[in-house]
DNA sequence: CTGAAGATGTTATGTTATAACAATTAATAA
DNA sequence: TTATTAATTGTTATAACATAACATCTTCAG
């Protein structure tokens, strides 16, 4: 829910440098790599990460994945639907990618509904290979 | 993926306790609940409750909440697919729920074989309200 | 300017999960 | 049975992930 990709409010100095270091990473970054990386940049405690990574995943510019304890940039592709996203991680080569459907979306709260229940925020992590590695 | 619901093997004196925990809470318990309530039965160390909780999930008898770190009893509804499970989360109660279809789980393996993705295991996790809170 | 809200810095602590190794028990086969 | 092997258990220590609490500083509307 709520995702917002490409909405850039103006980012304060940490969550520019959080942001940054997800953006050059090729895939998923634990907060304490991200602690790491930016020690030379004067962070120092992992709670300063942790509020900056609060923020970008509040302004949808970053999603964290449950499953990996993980935070990556959005990369949300251009003309899908912003609706509700899964993630589809590569058990061989550790690729993530984002994606979203439209009737997927309608899907999983039909699905819920179906069981009284309404879907307010969802998570969809999916393990296989990617088409590299397949 | 792997999902046998109903299908206990026999299992180890430890494997049963955890089990038992889980059978009778009303909800998720994470792995350092189940082993508190199990230090009068003579558990004492983490290692001991998550090599149980390892088992039990390879057999299909409980589930690992990947956004809470907690785990369930399997409580898979008669006649529902066993392909592929997602939980619901009642945000206000606290209610967690297994549910399950075989065109839902078509649709994800849909949706991702569209981007050239092979799914072997999948983390559905919703988090909204559920009928009894809305 | 001034007060309120937000962001930061820092220390300490809480929570979740695994590494490493020794000992024991269960299953299998000669 | 008995040797061999595999699985499970027990134990200590440590790694990895996340938040509480509190003081300080910055931003910005009124
Ligand atoms: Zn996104
Ligand atoms: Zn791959
Ligand atoms: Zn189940
Ligand atoms: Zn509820």
């Amino acid at each position: 829910m709520e995702h917002f990709p490409h909405t850039p409010p103006n980012l304060t100095k940490n969550q520019s440098m959080v942001m940054a270091a997800l953006l050059k990473a090729n895939g998923p970054l634990s907060a304490y790599t991200i602690l790491d990386q930016l020690r030379s940049k004067g962070l120092r405690a992992p709670l300063q990460v942790y509020r900056a990574l609060d923020k970008l995943v509040e302004y949808g510019m970053a999603h964290r994945l449950e499953s990996m304890n993980a935070f990556v940039a959005c990369r949300h592709p251009d003309g899908e639907s912003e609706s509700m996203v899964a993630f589809t991680i590569c058990e061989s080569c550790g690729e993530v990618t984002e994606i979203s459907n439209d009737g997927f979306d309608r899907q999983l709260h039909k699905l819920a509904g179906g069981a009284g229940f309404n879907v307010k925020k969802s998570t969809v992590e999916l393990f296989g290979q990617c088409e590299a590695c397949a």
